[in-house]
DNA sequence: GGACAGAAGGCATACGTATACGCATAATAT
DNA sequence: ATATTATGCGTATACGTATGCCTTCTGTCC
């Protein structure tokens, strides 16, 4: 206090205060074992009155350890420009208290699937792994991950979690998922289920919550009639369309388990528009718990993922591949939060 | 391809195949203008070939400049987990986004205000300068601006950008937004307009926008009633509270203004309980146009602000701190999204 | 009392890049 | 033809830390 230096100060300035060596600062800093106590306390207060910090760039090179990971989220060639998915930026909000708990840096970066800037960040030294955020056609930004794979790049991806499994993947139980949403219905005593969202290779994860929906009314001896699949985007539009072209199709049905909340979202705006009745006439579910979902009205019964696990869960998986350690596990529960939109 | 050198490639190493120095790699790959064209060219096959990357650690230490900047959250000591606000996650993609463009790299790292962590930021060379977006009492995280400032920080403030100044701040005008709120209602004809939300300088924002009201209220002959401001936090909870004590009151009013969208969405539950028309009984006006705002019903007119404005003007100024340049304009024009909250 | 082990810390060096400086060669001036 | 300047590049070194190895010292055991 008081006293400015005119540069910031080194390990060399506070060992030489110390009356010590600078290795022996550093060892100290780290807290190695071969430093005496004694030694090591009179070290930490001249640093700490020195304010001193050791040079993240310095030790990284030194140590080839970045203590960072980077954050990318993959995107949709949709020049959607500050369009975030809401869901992934809760996940950002678990995740980096995750790191933070950990000491750990967090780099974040959105990329446009073109760019194969991604696979720099690690031979950078920017970061020592990746976790990867994707949403979007699968199938778009496979090729992306298999060339990771190749190059040797410590990554975890968030997603369905077995569909070939290139590379370490973390994500919601979907299957299970879409059972709690389809025995949940089916206990409301509704038969006539269906699904918006696309069931194909294309989209993994929503393909394992129809499965799951699926598994469950067979389980009740019935079987899903593949009529009642539209497929539909996560968008608000993408969720009114499907709903209007399941109404102007004629269909028969009594609940929508849309795959996600904001698919649900637009569903309950065509069917206010067909004057149809929530829950009344169709109970719904959506799936992720959007802040905006407790907004509608009527509220909306959906499907919680569990974000403080996944912020966890990824962060350990990266480490895990970092330090050469075998995966955890790598599958979260999910939760049904029961609102109005299914009541009664 | 195919090749598979045990170890990443150092500028040594395409040095020795190109034929040159290790300096004269590094400088072909900046852009020096000491490199002969043929060289250059020559240097970069080898760099894309080897899949050569600059170590960003090695480059930072040597250049002392790490071409990243830190996004920084503070936040209220509400231990609220992954609950974090929305505007500013939109922020985020704007940021992000800037950063990328410039070639910058973005850390990112939530605060509770009781560490000062954000004080070694600079001095470890993890960055080269900060963004600090905090919401929440603006007197409680006033001494760690102080302390940055002393610190001779490189840093950049969303916020009210004239409450003292305490190093630079960039914002919205939301002076100017509060006129245009309130210009907009008293064109609908409402002559008695609630503001919802704190005006004291807590929160000098809500103040900043009450401020506006009142002045286009004033423009027009009307006197602000203090009794229609209610303070409310930006919380749904809050604006229904916020709502129901200005109900309880007994307050004759037939417009609201809230401080944000959140506000805004819980005094209209406030007000459907109460029996109250949106809009015919009261119009109402929100802030940020969060995504959910367009999902209420009525949906809710608000004022949106300059989100990519935003995010260039604060990497902008950064940037000019760190390079010790004089700051640019600091004040960004908020527009009014007309929903039917407020029709007729 | 000498051999030996463990504790504490110093010495040397490596991590990979960027830049100040100097030295040729070639281009231009006189 | 010689002095002058620019061009293109090599030499040497610095950035600040972490770590392998060696030394010294103290204590212990037989």
């Amino acid at each position: 206090m008081g006293r400015q230096p005119s540069s910031k100060p080194t390990s060399f300035d506070i060992a030489y205060l110390a009356g010590v060596s600078q290795p022996t600062v550093s060892r100290a800093l780290r807290g190695s074992r071969s430093v005496s106590l004694a030694t090591r306390q009179r070290i930490e207060a001249i640093a700490r009155e020195l304010n001193y910090s050791v040079d993240k760039n310095a030790s990284s090179l030194r140590s080839q350890r970045s203590n960072t990971i980077a954050l990318l989220f993959f995107e949709d060639p949709t020049p959607d420009e500050s369009n975030i998915n809401p869901f992934f930026l809760s996940m950002l909000g678990s995740i980096t208290r995750q790191c933070a708990a950990r000491g750990l840096d967090l780099l974040i970066s959105f990329q446009k699937m073109e760019d194969d800037w991604h696979v720099r960040y690690q031979d950078s030294h920017r970061a020592d792994g990746l976790i990867l955020l994707g949403y979007g056609d699968y199938t778009l930004y496979k090729s992306r991950l298999e060339q990771l794979v190749g190059h040797g790049t410590h990554f975890v991806r968030w997603g369905s979690v077995d569909e070939g499994n290139i590379g370490a993947t973390v994500g919601s139980d979907n299957v299970g998922a879409g059972r709690l949403a389809g025995d949940h219905l089916l206990e409301l005593g509704r038969r006539r289920i269906a699904f918006l969202g696309h069931a194909d290779e294309h989209y993994p994860e929503f393909a394992d919550r129809y499965q799951g929906l699926c598994a469950a009314m067979r389980a009740q001896g019935i079987a899903p009639d593949p009529a009642l699949q539209v497929d539909a985007l996560t968008a608000e539009d993408a969720g009114h369309a499907a709903a209007q072209a399941l109404i102007a199709r004629g269909a028969a049905f009594d609940a929508i388990f849309a795959a996600s909340d904001l698919i649900a979202i637009g569903a309950m705006r065509a069917l206010a528009e067909a004057g149809l009745n929530v829950p009344h006439d169709v109970a719904i579910v959506g799936f992720d718990d959007i802040p905006a979902a407790s907004l509608t009205s009527p509220p909306l019964t959906t499907i919680m993922q569990d974000m403080k696990g996944a912020g966890e869960l990824l962060v350990d998986a990266v480490l895990a591949q970092v330090e050469e350690r075998p995966l955890p596990r790598t599958t979260l529960p999910a939760r049904l939060v029961v609102r109005r939109s299914s009541a009664g």
